[in-house]
DNA sequence: GTCTATAGAGAGATAGAC
DNA sequence: GTCTATCTCTCTATAGAC
């Protein structure tokens, strides 16, 4: 009840924001907590009363979070597009738009990190997989309405993040969104020759 | 003339060699110096010899080496191959083999400072288009020895080279193989269409 | 050139006033 | 529950003996 009638975005909010900011585009171990809560406008001390665990409870609830918006991402586009290869063209025209305009800072909200802390940190690494789970049940979930097998629609699903993953690194590094268009596209084509809109091409 | 007749692995690359493997398994940011020189069995003041400006030289030079190391690499299989689509499959392979006999920690050599230092050090960030354009540029020029159009060569290498940095964070992340093998076919699937040994299910 | 000791800054974490 | 001040530790970097 403490924050029931509060107005503007409550403290542990901001922190959680700022963090994933920070975190997603310098990465864990380089960003310091009084980086965060400067960045979130909270006295130093509010971090420790709403994370009591430290760094760690706040990074494991960044991946958690970032994994889950990314999902509400791709749930709305796709709700939208005509089909699952339509609606994860657009989720990749979207995250090249996005690289752009952040100066190619925004890319994945958890690949930065999974990569610092895959072999430090089991309870951060831990997260990842969790997310990347909820996105990969996602997109095969949708494959299979479109009557692609199960373990089809897993290496598609599987594929296609892939795709996602190694788009963001290379777009970042070279500071282009060819990459993320390039991989759009060989996504799109393995897509269709699954769900059958090029099927004529296929055997 | 200072380590001409050394025998043992010299002092600079015993600090190269070092930081290689941190860098990769932990990060830039979260390797210490100390750690370095504790690893390659150096003192500490040792490493500011050999890189008078400090750990970001250190970093760039780890960054190049690596990129120049795992270019060789490619090349090394890609020679004993029958086709470029061969090789980069057997490349693939031995990935997921070094990642299971590491317990998933030696995956990329750049793969993970790139991801920290995209948009924290220009000098960083710099070294890793370097490397990802040199191996684009290896795996293109096969790519064209077989006939496949410039254009086309080069879309092909960077699905080949993001499928693989996808593959390298879902593998390390989720702790399975299985990743890098679904890139392994991804990838196999759209060479082979392109390079003629699929050519009958290709317009 | 090799190596030790330390400077100075900043990290994560905590105690305790309010 | 909010916020300040500080503790301890570790970081990068350097000075200077050998």
């Amino acid at each position: 009840m403490t924050d029931a009638p509060s107005d503007a975005p409550p403290t542990r909010d901001r922190l959680l924001f700022a963090s994933a900011d920070l975190f997603r585009r310098q990465g864990y171990a380089a960003t310091g907590l009084k980086q965060v809560t400067a960045q979130a406008e909270v006295p130093f001390g509010s971090l420790y009363h709403h994370f009591p665990e430290g760094k760690e409870q706040l990074g494991e609830e960044v991946l958690r979070r970032g994994g889950a918006f990314f999902l509400a991402l791709y749930e709305q586009i796709g709700d939208a597009a005509a089909d699952v290869a339509t609606g994860v063209s657009d989720f990749f025209d979207g995250a090249a738009a996005t690289l752009e305009a952040t100066d190619f800072a925004d890319a994945c909200p958890i690949a930065t990190v999974a990569g610092e802390t895959a072999s430090t940190s089991e309870r951060l690494r831990q997260a990842c997989p969790d997310a990347f789970e909820r996105w990969l049940g996602a997109l095969g979930s949708r494959l299979e309405a479109e009557s692609v097998s199960a373990p089809r629609a897993r290496e598609l699903a599987l594929t296609t993040v892939m795709l996602l993953e190694g788009a963001f690194l290379l777009s970042r590094s070279l500071r282009s969104t060819v990459p993320m268009g390039v991989a759009r596209d060989a996504a799109l084509h393995a897509l269709r020759a699954a769900t059958g809109a090029d099927r004529e091409t296929v055997a």
